[in-house]
DNA sequence: CTATAAACGATAATTTTTTTCCTTAAATAA
DNA sequence: TTATTTAAGGAAAAAAATTATCGTTTATAG
């Protein structure tokens, strides 16, 4: 995802291209997940006197146009990451790391409308385990 | 799941069995998710002078001994609920409700690690959609 | 029943997030 | 291209959420 694909993203949304902005968008397409304080770093590294508001107020905006998603995960802060098709969220205890597995929802969806009568809109499924190079480490 | 049962319960964890213990436990027995806001609430009803603070340090130990439960929503407050088996979270998006509904992750947990290498330990998952009466409010 | 350690309530402190307000910069139109 | 407008930025304050402190009370082990 390049930056004129970012701008373009930005501007079908009515929000304008800030250095800001890209930066962030950027910075998640490097690093995947990023927490607010992660975010704010990076961000600063290129623009040193951003504001903190200035990250909260963007990724607000960003998050409720659809192009970021915020994603809760147990026991640490929230990450946000670049909106794409839906997704599983494999977060290790051991280290942090959070890693994307693509999984149809499709059978969950189907029992949990079955059993339940709701009509689901979407999920949110975070599996918490420990990763293959935390393995190998702890094994050691 | 009575007064006497929560209260062993605790006792196995080195927790003393305080009144106002009992009315968390007894509370989320009762409606089965609620925020702080709600669970202070609660527990005030029947104890007029209990402290915010109380009810976060009891939610807090209590969550860490396994007794608890915090529930991380998408878009609300997380809740709390008691510890029961694994189990998959509805939630609906008008009014805010939340069901349980049991599910086995087990198909889940083998892909996700067959694909992944991760060693996993728990899932998270939360349904988002409208439940059946607000599906027919809003068909009127 | 007493001693002790945990839990309570009140409050302060901290942390996190949101708002305000003035300035700056991006987009739109002339 | 330049001028106008409007959104976004930064700094700071305010608000909201959470955690810590401390003297007092209470549950429980002995």
């Amino acid at each position: 995802m390049d930056k004129e694909l970012i701008a373009t993203n930005l501007r079908n949304h009515h929000l304008k291209v800030t250095p800001q902005r890209l930066k962030i968008v950027e910075s998640l397409n490097t690093f995947g997940h990023l927490n607010i304080d992660m975010l704010y770093q990076e961000v600063k590294e290129a623009y040193p006197n951003v504001s903190l508001a200035t990250v909260y107020k963007n990724i607000a905006i960003m998050t409720e146009n659809g192009l970021l998603e915020k994603v809760k995960l147990p026991e640490s802060k929230s990450v946000f990451e670049i909106r794409k098709e839906p997704h599983l969220h494999l977060h290790c205890s051991k280290c942090g790391k959070i890693e994307d597995i693509s999984f149809d929802t499709e059978q969950i969806r189907a029992h949990a409308e079955a059993v339940s009568g709701y009509s689901i809109q979407s999920s949110d499924i975070v599996l918490r385990g420990v990763c293959p190079a935390c393995q190998t480490n702890a094994k050691k």
